[in-house]
DNA sequence: ACGTCCATTCTTGTATACAAAATAGTTGAC
DNA sequence: GTCAACTATTTTGTATACAAGAATGGACGT
């Protein structure tokens, strides 16, 4: 009975949300909340609270927390930033890396190479997550992790749909080779540049996203 | 008596921390705060629980919140993040900015001026902060002025010990100046350039940092 | 005299009770 | 018949009570 319970009650609700269970503008009832997990409403209510400091959710002062529904301009500008600040670990990584790091993305990026030929998109989503965090870690800024991964875990649910957009998962494994070779080689602008790109939602890739997120709308309506 | 007392609450002990009323390291035990703000000890632990997710205490189960002490490691890593972020809102501004956008970085820019010239630090401070937020809006994109703010205001207490480094406020405008310019001009990657170079805690001004610090920490303890 | 173990106390974590505000439903008036 | 106002119910916000774990101090043994 420690303090687990409030981390257990957070991360079951943002589950939730990120699986869609609780749909964007779904009201979170503390009483129905404490009551489903056998809890009283204390530990709930901070968990809520910790939902709402990640965005996830937004209380508003006697009305309750409603899920929050970024819609895709939101989304757009959250992905705009992603992309600087993977550009920026990939430049700090291909500066400061070393041969651990090397090795963790090389065996990273052997993973999604698998994941991509056998053509899984669930493995390949989760390979992709790790070698993402392969880079954030040879930045060698804790900081720079920490937000790197915040927001990599803010966007998780919209990285997963892009992957069901066509051929989305063999060309990002081509691009994951580039940024590779530019990190280990050194060259610190070069793998900023291709991260960035590798990241950012430009041109048709936005379009496909505002699809993907109306299909996913129709589907949960 | 809203849910404004937990606000309160938040930033009366955030104030606190960044006046150094509460110094690093020193517990804040929630009885004690609740008999000194006449409130019950459940809005105090929310509070505390906002001020966890910023960054600014640490709680530790059933060990109570102390606060945090960043380190200078720490502190240069959350420079370097927050001079990439606003040279990315300088990037984007120069590009998006609009005819109100101009007026409003100009008149923060003179105001800039008439603090230097009067070598008012307090009032630069307060002045150099309106001109940085009126780049950040001029960028036009919601999530980045979020994300520039909130560590803009982590970093606020250390940008105040920057300012005592000797010269530091004339150097600061007169980079303001080439700052406001390439925004104007439209010249996007100048713009993030000089941002980066004025933000970023290089070379001298990392070992001032550490220097005032340490004069902080002696003053203090 | 010093170290270790146990008990007491102090603090955090959780539940419940109480108060205040918002929403919804009903009734009355136009 | 519709709109508005008042009341009742639901739900959030705060306080207090209770439980459990950690820190501290004393006593006993070596």
């Amino acid at each position: 009975m420690t303090e687990n319970i409030v981390q257990k009650l957070r991360d079951d609700i943002e589950n939730g949300i990120l699986t869609n269970q609780f749909a964007p503008g779904d009201r979170l009832d503390e009483m129905q909340l404490a009551k489903q997990f056998g809890v009283s409403r204390t530990p709930v209510r901070e968990a809520l609270m910790q939902l709402s400091a990640i965005g996830l959710i937004e209380i508003r002062p006697r009305r309750g927390a409603v899920v929050v529904e970024p819609g895709p301009h939101r989304i757009y500008e959250m992905f705009e930033v992603m992309a600087e600040l993977e550009g920026m670990a990939g430049s700090l990584a291909a500066r400061r890396h070393t041969d651990a790091d090397r090795t963790e993305l090389l065996a990273a990026h052997g993973r999604c190479e698998q994941s991509a030929n056998a053509d899984d998109a669930d493995a390949y989503y989760y390979d992709n997550e790790l070698f993402h965090r392969a880079i954030y870690i040879a930045s060698h800024s804790s900081f720079l992790i920490e937000q790197c991964s915040a927001l990599h875990r803010r966007l998780r649910p919209y990285r997963r749909l892009q992957l069901r957009v066509r051929n989305r998962m063999k060309t990002s494994y081509s691009e994951h080779a580039g940024i590779v070779e530019a990190i280990l080689s050194g060259e610190a602008e070069r793998a900023r540049t291709l991260l960035r790109q590798h990241i950012a939602v430009q041109g048709d890739r936005f379009s496909d996203l505002v699809a993907t997120l109306a299909q996913r709308e129709a589907r949960a309506g």
